[in-house]
DNA sequence: AACTATATACGAAGATATTCGTAGTTGTCA
DNA sequence: TGACAACTACGAATATCTTCGTATATAGTT
């Protein structure tokens, strides 16, 4: 009996989850408020998706206040992982060397960003020296 | 008087575009051979599919015989870099840092990508510093 | 010429995503 | 207490995605 895996979030539920990450737990209100600035919906809509994706189990809520309280129910990396992961199976036939080349045509990349990202890879390659004995 | 960019490939969609890449301009019947052995569908599935991207521009078609020849409108590496890009705006806030560390953990690479992806990243630090002089 | 295999076009069903209006409830405060 | 503001629940309209059945056309074969 394994519980089912949170489904990938839609555009407009990843708006939603990019608040709360950012927020920490908050109210419908103090979600619509911050997207309402970027993307003028209405707060019905911010209320319906939220109650939405608490079925689905992409939030758990505290309806403890008349207000219900919101949280993410995975951490912000988790579910950036699982979404690079899905695009690197839909898009890159699981290259995460291709994607990554991507990405940082993609984007400029400043040189402290470039810099971290650098010592990662030597890491993981001193790793791999280290397992290979 | 523009055109209108074509619009980001839905899960689908996504997948006849991989095997028009993978084997080159082909008909509706090849495509679907192909997909059907990963993913049972109908002829016609296939055939609708195609006949909605060719309107969305996603991919032309060639209908000087019977059985018309599609091909991708975009090569693999442009919509690669969209949909990165795309990502990156949806969950990452932009930063081509998060998004790599997590398709770096994301996936195993091998000691010979990662060195790839060591040797692109010191090409774009050898341009920073040939730039700032 | 009739039959068969293979095409395209098209409509439509069913699922999901997004939006919002309306109804009803609850807390606040004059 | 009565009016108002703020909240949730819910139904429903609209759009998009995915799937397939049916109709029709065309090429090849007997």
């Amino acid at each position: 009996m394994r519980k089912k895996p949170a489904p990938r979030p839609t555009d407009a539920e990843l708006a939603i989850l990019r608040v709360l990450w950012k927020l920490g737990a908050s109210t419908v209100r103090e979600v619509h408020e911050v997207l309402n600035k970027t993307r003028p919906t209405g707060y019905t809509t911010a209320l319906k998706l939220m109650q939405i994706m608490h079925e689905k189990g992409l939030i758990s809520r505290d309806e403890s206040a008349r207000a219900h309280v919101y949280r993410t129910s995975l951490p912000e990396g988790q579910t950036q992982q699982s979404l690079v992961r899905d695009l690197l199976d839909r898009a890159f036939g699981g290259s995460a060397q291709q994607l990554v080349m991507r990405a940082l045509q993609a984007k400029k990349t400043s040189p402290e960003e470039l810099a971290e990202i650098r010592q990662l890879i030597e890491e993981l390659e001193a790793k791999n020296r280290e397992d290979s004995k």
